[in-house]
DNA sequence: GTGAAAGCGCTAACAC
DNA sequence: GTGTTAGCGCTTTCAC
């Protein structure tokens, strides 16, 4: 039937304890006898069973993905972070469950005692905005279950991935500047979401940069949806100056500014700048291609969920990675219209 | 500890044994014994192992989503259909793994057998374009392992949902023609996909049954991306005769449409009509918004993971469903331009 | 309709 | 550095 653990161990004439030990990389097994069991194993296309890992140790090579299904982040954004985490879980021997969380729902911890009760999960995965989630952080903690992050708010006590979203916010709007644009307005995200956070920080460092005053009345409120971003922009567009620059805090809302300025009349870039954030496959999609803020998603997936398998694996305590942003300047921006005062 | 099997049947007075039955609800049970033992777990809130169960058992309670990593579909669709699969799978106290499957990898056959011999998959569900993937099928047959496909080109020997796209692409075609279109070009998918195929059939049934002639010159090869579908516009564009009318075979390329038109200056629907099929995301985000065929994708996933649950269950065959389709008329569609011969 | 015994394939704890 | 023993929590025979 199936080869087992035994098999091997009495191929290679050792015992079972030992192909064990060689199997999870234990340190304390002689070189060569590691190599004649690897080489068994190989030979003979020894597969262990999950299930009776599962049962004996403690351990399950289970990691959990976890999403908002609420606050629900762009699909493709959630899509891309996936198969970076899956890609990582693989080159470690490791699964990968997702796990949709309705954070509304009252009881949405009771989710998350099920899946530690059910499957023993290894590890979790936190994306945004759920790595903001107190209440989740908490009860992961209780459990005794490591996790590491992606963009968590909070930048002490965490492991994962993030990126300087301040920074690059700041740049973004700087360029904007550095276009000639002098009335610049912001569209918020999701009020409470680490991302709004920063992205407001980053536009206010750079008009503060700039020398530009801050205008309360340029600065509207969205939820990161494209309605959202058609909203914020009608709203925008009843002030009595119009900006000539509109950077929302994502590509949807974006996108939602565009749709809005096409049905006003407005032609971008020529009478209106936009920009978005996240560079989304949306915003190469626009007419015209939206100028964004490039976020290696699938790579911090990878990234973050390779800091979990250094706890996962005992070799260390992971770290908060940090990874580098690029602006991808189109053709929504360009300098403002010169009747602008 | 943990609460046991062992102990639900202490408290219950009970054999273990009686007690798995109830678990895996075989019917020789007496219901008055069955509701004991279901009250006893509940109220001891007990988590059957599903590690043990995998290792004593012969099941793994665990089912695959295998999708194509290569000719990717629309992420927002996989991640609907994802979505559905889950949901559809929790009910059945069925845990689910992601996929990825890169078909032109030589050996990609090679990652089904391992997904079988580790994790003992209990059942599969095909996403397309891997629903018509010979080799990918006669491996899981020889597995023995059940699967259950979304949108399957051949329609024997199969089970899963599928709807009727040939149905959907003649009737949304038939619109165009209602409009008033005479002069209408198709952008078909990648050449082998079923979609394509039952797409283009659906354009000619409707041309057929509209009187119209069929004119290679306007049916042009894409290949479901954004990018060609700009260049198979600007192919059609190109012929001295333009259609007033392009049906894409899927929502992506008729973005790569309007934006092309945008490109060329033509206004849409004033001066083209554009519609796609899938309804994305995208569909409401372009300006003006998208006329397509709405795909009821979630509903999709979990109609097909019901039908393999069927099968898991041995409650039978499980069926080839069949959902409905909704044309989705939107503002990329109209009368076409009066000079139009 | 229900139960007793054996064992699924692996690892823990301990010994040597 | 390596082996022995016991047992993880459930299901499978097979018995009654």
């Amino acid at each position: 039937m199936r080869v087992r653990l035994e098999d091997v161990a009495r191929a290679t004439g050792v015992s079972p304890k030992t192909v064990s030990r060689v199997l999870n990389e234990e340190p304390s097994v002689k070189e060569s006898t590691r190599q004649r069991v690897l080489a068994a194993m190989e030979q003979m296309n020894y597969r262990p069973s999950p299930a009776a890992r599962g049962l004996a140790g403690s351990r399950s090579f289970l990691v959990a993905m976890l999403y908002d299904n609420n606050d629900n982040p762009a699909s493709t954004y959630l899509a891309e972070i996936q198969d970076g985490v899956l890609e990582a879980c693989n080159a470690n021997r490791y699964s990968m469950m997702v796990c949709p969380l309705r954070t509304r729902v009252q009881d949405f911890i009771r989710r998350v005692d099920a899946l530690v009760a059910d499957h023993h999960i290894d590890g979790v995965i936190v994306t945004p905005p759920l790595t903001d989630n107190a209440a989740l952080l908490r009860r992961l903690n209780e459990h005794g279950v490591p996790h590491a992050s992606i963009s968590p708010l909070r930048r002490d006590e965490t492991i994962g991935v993030r990126m300087d979203e301040q920074q690059a916010a700041k740049a973004m709007v700087g360029e904007l500047v550095r276009l000639g644009h002098r009335r610049i307005a912001h569209i918020l995200g999701i009020a409470d979401h680490g991302a709004s956070r920063w992205r407001l920080a980053g536009y206010k460092d750079a008009l503060a940069e700039a020398g530009l005053p801050f205008n309360p009345d340029y600065v509207v409120q969205g939820q990161f949806t494209f309605g959202s971003g058609v909203l914020a922009a009608r709203e925008l567009f009843s002030r009595p100056i119009l900006p000539t620059a509109i950077f929302a805090a994502n590509d949807d809302m974006a996108a939602g500014v565009m749709w809005a300025a096409n049905e006003r009349g407005l032609k971008v870039p020529r009478d209106l700048s936009v920009c978005g954030f996240d560079d989304t496959p949306l915003a190469t999609q626009l007419w015209p291609p939206l100028t964004t803020v490039r976020q290696p998603s699938r790579e911090m997936g990878k990234l973050a969920t390779e800091q979990l398998m250094e706890v996962l694996r005992g070799r260390g305590e992971g770290l908060l990675l940090q990874v580098p942003f690029t602006l991808q300047m189109r053709e929504s921006t360009g300098a403002p219209p010169s009747d602008a005062t």
